[in-house]
DNA sequence: CTTGGAATGTCAACAAGACTGACATAAATT
DNA sequence: AATTTATGTCAGTCTTGTTGACATTCCAAG
């Protein structure tokens, strides 16, 4: 806290947007922001006996088709019983396959069925439709502005996958 | 997901931004981004028999000292049994005080005691160091862009609830 | 080849933290 | 006096995270 003001007052007006103040706002931001990003997706799903850490799943197989489970669960940053419990309801209900892999058959490979791909498509819109609205009520600029902040704020292990995803498509 | 498409393409480069991939990749941005941004605090709380809920309960009565009840639960966006168990154990581990309204008997005015101010700080001081870093790395324009776009995301309500505690320091 | 360790995935049990519903109390409002 | 509001509590459930124990498969060192 001391540090903060310190370097704003060092430098005067120029790194204004450094103070604590500031700095609360954009943490603020960030939870405020996150309930409405999750928002879609949540309602969609309750009803259905699925929940968030479903929609992730199926959003991480859809966009990295034949991924293992482990794979999986460090993207997700959870651990393999707590993935697979999810990964065992949407198996069981048709909406993900699991193929033993043929080189390495410990690993089991993830793919969306039809209706996997389905519901995907229906929570991806929902949460596709928002971003868009808030993407552009806001420019491109500060779209740009946006993605630079958030992938600065990422874990570093977590930027190296956000940006394995991002150049592998 | 169509529309996205037909939108960016039929207005040309202008609204690239608006493409499905690139609203992707804003999706991947934040979820990857949230989980940087609580990992600090999470890591602090773990070990105390505190977790995430406690964080966000020190941090809005904090930023709002003698809010009532009511008020928090409307800003976390849970019940208030979930909250009331929250409260309960900071109070009675003596991080919060709870008084009785002088106008209004039946609220409760809460404020953090010094050992709650102290914890609250601690917690903060994480999260807006690893904030800070990241608005160095990405600049002034970018921070700006980067808050236009997490309001843009806010549900009404919420956008609302953000903006009043933004002007009411 | 065999044996032992590493990697992968599954099952079971538990904990945190959200939820709902029912109910109690006290104070304010009509 | 009756109703509404603000708060607190108890009990039970659900999602989603955790650890521990275990089975299977692969690979490498003896």
């Amino acid at each position: 806290m001391t540090e903060a003001q310190g370097t704003a007052h060092r430098s005067g007006e120029a790194l204004l947007y450094l103070t604590d103040e500031q700095l609360r706002q954009g943490i603020e931001a960030m939870f405020f922001a996150y309930r409405g990003f999750t928002a879609d997706p949540d309602r969609i799903l309750e009803g259905m006996s699925y929940g968030r850490a479903h929609h992730r799943a199926l959003h991480f197989i859809q966009c990295a088709p034949g991924t293992t489970v482990n794979n999986l669960l460090i993207i997700l940053g959870v651990t393999k019983q707590s993935l697979n419990r999810v990964l065992r309801t949407l198996i069981e209900d048709g909406l993900v396959e699991s193929h033993v892999g043929r080189s390495d058959k410990r690993e089991r490979h993830l793919t969306l069925t039809e209706a996997g791909q389905a519901l995907e498509r229906e929570l991806s819109d929902a949460q596709r439709m928002r971003m868009r609205d808030a993407y552009r009520k806001a420019g491109p600029e500060a779209v740009a502005g946006f993605k630079t902040v958030l992938e600065a704020m990422m874990d570093d292990d977590m930027r190296a996958a956000y940006l394995a995803l991002r150049d592998g498509r």
